[in-house]
DNA sequence: AATGAAATCGACCAGCA
DNA sequence: TGCTGGTCGATTTCATT
């Protein structure tokens, strides 16, 4: 499970617009963005740093293409499992631990988790379809047929409500 | 939508064993991935252009973790839309505008779109889905609340089954 | 497709506001 | 604490095979 960092750091506005740009793309010189944001090389070098060791960029790395590998279908299946025990987090491990499951999250309500996959073929969709309700501790699933993507490029920090925004830039400043 | 690339560029071993290092972690040298790969700087830095030209690395992008913004609250919402038209495309883009929303699948059956957001708070969630429903064209929503997430830190190419594996090494070869 | 040499860029340091 | 400017090592680029 997703249980990274304790404190919330906080950040000023040069954090957030340097965060926008390089959640956006970092393939590019450093002073590019230096002069995006009126700042020195050094001064984006420093911030970069410190938002990486404070665990607010988790991680620079490349983003593939599902498609330039031949991963045409996508599928969302909703998960039911068996109530009894507290063996959420094992299954949810199980769930993502098959190849082709992409994401999993853990839900309330009538669905307990939710998978989303990615596969080349229909039989190869079938089999991991068999292979989840294989899981021990899995009762019953459902799956959507995925027909198309909307994607924001996974940026973060730039869909920020205007609220949200200021709740970033209000730090507790106790650092 | 993505619609991305047309050539389905044919990837040799290297090529994944390259793509699964730097979609995990691309904050490293050069030379510690052409160690791994007991290849020569240049031929890595080489075979990187080539992915990225081919669109097969679509972009080097910074991860930025959701909990370092607050954003704590995460939801997946399924929306049903009124079927006469084809407005689908339209009613997508609508639900990725609005802020808060970070990914929006277009699904085959009695759910037309799957969206998940993230939040700060209660408030701002309770005002997502009022906005999701306001979009013209949603008939009715259903929200599910996200209580943990297990993520493959987006590894595409780590994620192929044997099979997938295979099928993307068989290029035709017509390059 | 891969190499090595030349130009460019980024990481790090000491010092400064 | 956040930044500057400069240095050195690393990386990108390109001509060559």
């Amino acid at each position: 499970m997703s249980d990274s960092r304790r404190t919330a750091p906080d950040l000023d506005e040069t954090d957030l617009a340097l965060l926008e740009q390089v959640e956006a793309d970092f393939d590019v010189n450093l002073e590019t963005i230096a002069d995006e944001l009126d700042l020195s090389k050094s001064a984006v070098h420093y911030r970069l740093n410190k938002l990486k060791e404070e665990g607010v960029i988790q991680g620079i790395t490349a983003d593939v293409d599902p498609l330039a590998l031949g991963l045409e279908l996508t599928a969302i299946t909703d998960v039911m499992v068996a109530h009894e025990r507290g063996y959420s987090e094992d299954i949810g491990e199980n769930l993502l631990a098959l190849s082709g499951v992409e994401q999993v999250y853990y839900t309330m309500g009538d669905v307990d988790f939710v998978a989303v996959s990615r596969v080349q073929t229909r039989d190869q969709l079938n089999d991991l379809i068999d292979r989840i309700v294989a899981i021990d501790g899995v009762n019953e699933t459902s799956s959507k047929f995925v027909l198309g993507e909307f994607e924001n490029d996974r940026a973060v920090s730039s869909n920020l409500t205007s609220e949200a925004r200021e709740a970033v830039l209000d730090g507790d400043g106790s650092s």
